[in-house]
DNA sequence: CGCAAAAACTTAACATGTTAATCATTCGCC
DNA sequence: GGCGAATGATTAACATGTTAAGTTTTTGCG
């Protein structure tokens, strides 16, 4: 037991792994996506009964909105970066679900938009989607739900399009 | 202007575009996508300058909380699927951040614990990104943030465990 | 004992997240 | 007009999310 070389690894001892770090339980990125997670488990199973990803649906909701948009105003609109959309939307445009032609004063930008089989598709779920929805806000309050809302747009505004603390650079 | 087909691709009408759903602005899972990506976007750089990502940061952090934890369990509270967990326990074990034997009683059970050397990454991260955690308490308010916590938890909670809303198998 | 079912991981396969690099087009300016 | 900088979008490369399938070891039980 003395043994100055174990021949299994041993955990560090308890007194060496004190760290000046708070508890996991209070980390709000983790409690944002358990919460996040928690509502997104109840929507995944509807969608994908249907060929869809969340990222898909986010994008289809988003174009059945409007007329058409551009590339980069829906990358702000659905909240993905630019990688992901490129990729979706050559997904979506093979599947039919889209259209995407160029801006003819502008060719660098492409312009999109839903196609009539892509509202099909929206028609399909969004009964599925709006009940799941309603039960959500039935089950947590609806008073709570915007309260709620309302907290998380003033936590994103609170911290601003900037990252706020540099820290040590060290290099 | 009048051909039946046009040589390019028309947006459906918008009175052909009347879908049933609510507006983006009112989706739950997007406000908290936006909220955690927004405090996320914080932490990363610092992160990133010690070459960790977001999720092995998480793992690092509950391993240095305890003598030593199952992956299952690991996989629990840092609340990780398996196979993620899995590439990455096997790259911080790479990396000789982590250590792992399997369990002599049950040799199907890894058991893992973080290394000195592991350790030493958290002490090095830990005081940048304590200190990032106080700015975001700070400009948020320390009142709210316990708030959020709260609603957060309590909106988890509401939904189980399990999937709430079967819906339309149609299948 | 022996063997089918369950449990704990791991691997596989494909979609998305994330940063850096690249490509094409347009802009600003001389 | 022409050319370097800026812009919009895509591609590349690697990490993780997500579901299904596979592997190894235990369990439960006839």
């Amino acid at each position: 037991m003395s043994q100055r070389k174990a021949r299994t690894v041993k955990p560090v001892a308890r007194e060496a792994r004190q760290v000046p770090m708070r508890d996991f339980s209070q980390s709000l990125p983790m409690a944002l996506l358990r919460a996040r997670e928690a509502v997104m488990r109840q929507f995944r199973p509807s969608l994908r009964q249907h060929g869809l990803t969340e990222q898909q649906w986010r994008i289809l909701r988003a174009l059945a909105a409007v007329d058409a948009i551009e590339v980069t105003e829906l990358a702000r609109v659905a909240f993905l970066l630019g990688p992901s959309l490129s990729r979706i939307l050559r997904d979506l445009e093979a599947r039919g679900l889209i259209q995407r032609e160029a801006d003819a004063r502008d060719l660098r930008r492409g312009v999109l938009s839903i196609s009539t089989k892509g509202l099909k598709l929206i028609a399909q779920v969004a009964p599925n989607s709006e009940a799941i929805y309603a039960s959500i806000a039935r089950r947590f309050g609806a008073r709570k739900l915007a309260a709620l809302h309302k907290m998380l747009d003033e936590l994103e505004r609170s911290m601003g399009s900037d990252v706020a603390f540099g820290g040590d650079t060290d290099e």
